[in-house]
DNA sequence: CCTACCGATCGGTAGG
DNA sequence: CCTACCGATCGGTAGG
């Protein structure tokens, strides 16, 4: 019974990086202080050292869990044999789902990536790079069999991306409509805008 | 001869406020600091304040300067007498050039402007809302006419503003497509997005 | 988990 | 435009 403890609860150290997470989103990684972050989570500055070993940790922890769940999804939507458009379409929602239901981290990771340093930034870098590039093949394959019309891949890739990003404006404002239309609407854009006519 | 002298050149806080665009945009307004900016121009930090009177004047000076200008486009746009989606073109194309053409300061604006502090701050926030009203009436103008497809507007306008900011992807990597060439293709995918069919 | 404290760096001022 | 310097705050450590 000893060893067991940090299972299936929240640790300590994941209640510090998700209050980290929300400051980081609201003021940006620079502006957002141990002491800020020390206060939200009730404790004294020093006491955070104890569950973290640096500001920088908490930082490479959200930009990397966030990057590795994209991974994932993008290779097995992509080892599928579904069609091209497809697969962008289901891209698309999974990004605009990512972006509803886990907000602060993966706001944080696509934003604040780049305060990451050496080892950490490159390897972000080419990751991102990888990332993009594969949506870009499969956007090609798909105006190859003539489903997608043609265009300059990587500025569709850039437009799906950054278009999603912005549900951050749409996330402030409560009142309006809710996650499923507003990835349906989103597909209907920006899907409707790759589709061959 | 006396008075006249920062008539058409450059100023010295023109260069300076430049300089710092390219920073803030670089690592971030936070991140960025007056030691670093004075390095860049070539004088002692102390040196600045004889040109700004503070960082944050220089964030304001950025901000409200890019404001301004897609401010009075979009009223020059609205008072015309083109449909709807002609409308929505001529925006979307402003942006993009206004992003390859001014890069540094228009994406410190989009990016920066959450680190203004309360005049400006919420004048800055009342600004980009009825900017974006105003291009949802516009599209919901379209699609009572008929000339766009059926969609929510606020999340069309929310794509629209986001796809272009991430443009900045596109400028870091000079190799690919010249700037009319993304213009095309970004208005092929976004305006053939909101068409009837 | 806290108190006490470190050296470094921050934005900015005084005074010339 | 510089030197010299300010108080405040930063990320982080020692030691209990």
């Amino acid at each position: 019974m000893a060893k067991i403890k940090s299972n299936r609860t929240s640790t300590r150290k994941d209640i510090i990086v998700a209050k980290a997470a929300k400051l980081f989103r609201e003021k940006g990684y620079s502006a957002t202080s141990m002491r800020d972050l020390a206060e939200h989570v009730g404790v004294e500055a020093a006491s955070l050292y104890n569950h973290i070993s640096s500001k920088a940790e908490i930082l490479q922890d959200i930009c990397f869990r966030v990057a590795t769940k994209f991974v994932l999804f993008i290779e097995e939507i992509d080892a599928s044999n579904r069609s091209a458009l497809d697969k962008i379409e289901a891209i698309l929602r999974f990004h605009i789902r990512q972006m509803i239901e886990n907000y602060e981290e993966v706001y944080v990771s696509d934003r604040e990536w780049k305060h990451l340093t050496d080892p950490y930034l490159s390897n972000m870098q080419s990751q991102r790079r990888a990332y993009r590039q594969r949506m870009g093949s499969i956007i090609e394959e798909g105006m190859r069999r003539g489903e997608i019309k043609p265009i300059d891949a990587s500025t569709a890739v850039l437009i799906m991306l950054h278009a999603v990003s912005g549900i951050e404006s749409w996330h402030r404002s409560k009142r309006k409509i809710e996650g499923d239309k507003l990835e349906d609407n989103m597909v209907k854009i920006l899907v409707g805008g790759l589709k061959q006519s």
